[in-house]
DNA sequence: GAGTGTGAAGGCCTTCACAGCT
DNA sequence: AGCTGTGAAGGCCTTCACACTC
């Protein structure tokens, strides 16, 4: 039986970064590829793509490198569930309909089955090829066509109680686009994606990479129209 | 406040994140919360939460708890640009014109100052508040108008082209919503927005959830007869 | 007693360094 | 040589434990 220890959460995302690299190198069963030239890709170590590999119990060969295919086959056998996983998402906003359309008939073992949202009017309509309902039927809905994830891309007022709702009918995990936490047991994965905090990140590096910006005394008020020095023109790899 | 040493990552995040946790309860200026009662809605622990503020250098008072208002004001201190950050988004697609939509007017600081894309129909009009400009008028305009951030929402085969040109006109950090790791210099932070591998993740997680379903006939690392072709990957916004 | 501030310990992840294989 | 596999070391982050304050 493969029940083997949980690998980490970073690894698993790695791994599901790989498999995208991969796929467009895969020509052929005789095609290999270096630690390396996918650290390269991945934007990672070379060792941090052998430790990875490791886990998958994958083995390169030296001069040689790994097989690309033998790759693809480990990553799978980790990243997708042999019965198939269901995803309903709930909340077709603007977000939500971008989703949908992201996702739509991307992958055969895991792929959103249903929508749901507030609105009647959108409920009986196919958006991006999705089947959308209205609330009423969540739980029915889940149970009966055994849904085992939930995005969540409602407004923060409501997310906690969609939440509640899916995890009611019985969803194992969680992908929230709601700007909050959800509260909830140990025995459901919540995978959240914050966008705000993902921006405001970014901005706050990126001021930390311009020293001249960086030094302030109280934020309030407006300074110099311009102390900023576009030095552009620092385009290396 | 002046800023020191560079806060790490995870810490930027939380305190984006309690920033908008803080604001509904912040009522006037005797406002108090104990950071146990923050940790609860954050979804960390207590101690987490006092140590993010140590960094802050906001104190809090036993059995009274932390001022709101100084809370608020040292994450802004942190977060905030004094003189405000522009970003342009660059993929009008679905994913685009949400993220338009979710961003738009939402801070006076930051915020989305123009979009861009490929297709000439979308240049010219605007989209959720936010103009869109034809590729060719990128780097002139992020250069004029002095543009910090970039947001990357084209599909996977543009991505890389599209960064170059905006670090080539001077942005300092991205958010790439692209399913890949773009190459930058060191001196460009980037945020990778992984939709995919956040989808996976949670797939997996939530299968490890379930030791029933977790039980599989063993992968391990030789290809399989039920080899499953993966899809292409790539973002279709 | 109830909460905070913080040194020290722990845990997780990544990188180093180097042995071993081709 | 070139590249992999991996113990050991390092670094970052989180949690523990407890002194301290109101």
């Amino acid at each position: 039986m493969s029940v083997e220890r949980e690998i980490s959460p970073r690894t698993i995302e790695r791994l599901s970064l790989y498999r995208r690299l991969l796929l467009p190198h895969h020509e052929g069963e005789d095609s290999y590829i270096f630690s390396h030239d996918l650290a390269e890709l991945a934007g990672v170590t070379a060792t941090q793509v052998r430790r990875d590999f490791m886990q998958l119990g994958c083995m390169g060969v030296p001069r040689t490198g790994y097989r690309i295919g033998e790759l693809l086959s480990g990553i799978s056998g980790i990243l997708d569930a042999p019965a198939g996983q269901r995803a309903a998402l709930v909340g077709v906003g603007h977000l939500g309909a971008a989703l949908l359309n992201h996702f739509s008939g991307r992958w055969r073992w895991l792929h959103i089955h249903a929508a749901f949202d507030r609105d009647p009017d959108k409920a009986g309509s196919v958006i991006h090829g999705c089947h959308c309902f209205p609330m009423s039927e969540l739980s029915t809905l889940i149970r009966e066509r055994k849904i085992d994830l939930g995005i969540i891309t409602v407004p923060r007022d409501h997310a906690q109680e969609v939440a509640n709702q899916l995890i009611e009918a019985g969803v194992q995990g969680l992908l929230n686009f709601a700007p909050i936490r959800l509260r909830h047991g140990d025995d459901i994965y919540v995978e959240n994606v914050d966008l705000t905090s993902a921006f405001e990140t970014v901005a706050y590096f990126a001021r930390c990479r311009r020293p001249s910006l960086f030094i302030s005394e109280s934020h309030r008020g407006f300074p110099s129209l311009d102390d900023r020095k576009l030095r552009g023109d620092d385009v290396k790899s």
